[in-house]
DNA sequence: CCAAAAGATGCAATCGATTGCAGCATTGTT
DNA sequence: AACAATGCTGCAATCGATTGCATCTTTTGG
């Protein structure tokens, strides 16, 4: 294995000192060197194939252009739109982040935000959904940056990119009752998610707004099996079941396609569904799903820009981006009977 | 911002030489030290929350102990199970792994590379499928240790670690056959991508050795409209169109579906269709997809497998790992009319 | 009881790039 | 012509951990 180029075998080419190398090949430092001399070194470096070696620079400048991404669960739909966001961002800048999954557990994730520590990120995006726990509170006490993406905050002044989850909820409502929906069943994600309060909190006001029967069943978790379940109960047990279900997320409305289907029911002439995220291929499943649809590329570009802006001004304010969501009609929801 | 904890730190306040803390921070030369040694410097470390400074490390060890796992498209859903697999192994080997996204550019990928290379990372996993660039190549005679999954190594000599493709398409026409069917098409992927070819020729062989009548359509790339038009096109064209479709993956099916509901046509009755991939929500889909399972996790973890064993033994073996992949039979085939 | 071996720790160079400071050369000013 | 200002480049310390070698202490064996 041939030993790798540096800085000194570019000097030595060039006929100059290492740190007029490294002045050369920096833009920001580069006006100190003299025009003829970049040209020279820039001829010699490319001649030689030298990449700078960023671990050393690394070193000295104590920064790594390195993001770390802690997230729930890559298999999950949403978050590859949202990682691919932040890379959207960071890329062209430099940066490059590394991705980790601590699928929910809180010692997981500990243990993966110091490694990540150890190897000297610049900073953090986190979407695990789940508060009450310390690590983000220690992680600010200690200076560390951070942008939460999906989630609230929870106390911890970070900023934090959301969608407008409540809009999209208050929208379905809007849409449903439009159709002359007036019980409606909200399907709500685990309680430890922020994001399951926000939306079915959003669901019982506007359904006291709009003067709807609103039903909220909880389910463990954001899963098709635990969609399904829900439903089924629902059926089984109610004697006059919803003609609507706003589910809190389209993995749940999806159990509730296997539960209808399941019971002989069709949606939407017995039964309406929305969704909620938009994920890939809600528009194939049959009948295709109408949902609320959340900018995940966009919050994640949003929290990466966020994050360079704090890393870069060395400023960090508690902001809260909510990005708008859009309600997406397709077959899944029709008039009520 | 409090400044960091470094082993000079730890070496003070347990009274001894940095040196004597590196050593007897670590496994390997833990030994060299004496035990009573160890616990002060261990309790020290710990007391100080001392977590070693890897960059700093990597300039002297000249390992980052960092994988670049390149890929074309993170939203394209056989991917995060793969990079899953990759973390799941290495992970608890003390790894990291840095995932960029090609967007099958070639130049994209170039520049990703350097980018990865220039960070050090100790080797690569190469997910992109197109061949016909020398990027691998040149790795290879500059001595980068890689090993590629889900594509053939065409001809580079690194380890490659793929399903059995050919199996899976042996295992659908078979079963296509078992219920009847006499004329089959293929709807082959873009043929830059080795499996693309691998499948059609499969499907060519298979159709041969059976007495079947094959067609091969070929799809400009894998995704939903392509499949669509693919269909529309063979059902406007054909006086007798198949009654069985060997679609080239997953995506390709699901326009099949839609190209068949757009014609008055349903699925199994008119026409069988199998997949390849079974990606997730396939069993979600009306009718549940019959479709071939890749082991996208066990690809992934045996891919970063061979690579570790070709960083830690300094050997690169040209070997082709083929993982048994499996027909999952459902409800989008059925007997021929 | 002394020499040799083994054990434990300190010392200092090293990895590769960055950067404040110093020094030299050139240009400009009066 | 003398001096200041400016521009360019070299020098060397620095970032934090690792590691071959030297040194010192303790144990072992004859």
């Amino acid at each position: 294995m041939p030993r790798r180029v540096t800085i000194g075998d570019v000097a030595k080419i060039a006929g100059v000192h290492p740190g007029t190398v490294s002045r050369a090949m920096n833009a920001k430092t580069e006006s100190q060197v003299n025009a003829d001399t970049v040209v020279r070194v820039r001829m010699a470096a490319k001649q030689l194939g030298y990449l700078p070696n960023s671990i050393a620079r690394g070193l000295r400048t104590s920064s790594t252009m390195t993001i770390g991404v802690i997230i729930p669960d890559l298999t999950n739909p949403i978050f590859p739109p949202i990682v691919r966001g932040i890379d959207s961002y960071l890329g062209p800048r430099g940066y490059s982040s590394v991705v980790v999954n601590t699928d929910s557990s809180d010692v997981a994730e500990r243990s993966l935000f110091e490694s990540l520590m150890q190897r000297q990120v610049d900073g953090f995006i986190v979407a695990t959904g789940h508060s009450g726990h310390s690590l983000m509170r220690e992680a600010y006490d200690s200076g560390v940056r951070a942008v939460m993406v999906n989630r609230d905050s929870g106390g911890v002044p970070y900023p934090a990119v959301v969608g407008d989850d409540a809009h999209g909820i208050w929208a379905s409502v809007e849409h449903l009752a439009g159709l002359g929906h007036r019980a409606l069943t909200h399907l709500e994600g685990p309680s430890s998610f922020s994001t399951s309060r926000v939306r079915a909190e959003a669901f019982v006001a506007a359904c006291a707004e709009m003067n709807l029967e609103a039903t909220v069943i909880g389910c463990a978790e954001y899963s098709v099996d635990e969609g399904q379940r829900a439903m089924d109960a629902i059926l089984e047990t109610q004697r006059t079941p919803p003609t609507a279900i706003v589910a809190g997320n389209d993995l749940l409305a999806l159990g509730v396609y296997h539960s209808l289907r399941a019971h002989g029911l069709t949606c939407p002439d017995d039964v309406s569904v929305v969704g909620f995220n938009d994920m890939p291929f809600a528009r194939d499943f049959q009948p295709a799903m109408t949902t609320v649809r959340s900018p995940y590329t966009e919050l994640g570009a949003e929290s990466a820009r966020l994050l360079l802006k704090q890393i870069e001004e060395s400023v960090s304010i508690a902001m809260r981006v909510m990005l708008p969501v859009e309600l997406i009609i397709r077959d899944s929801t029709g008039p009520a009977r």
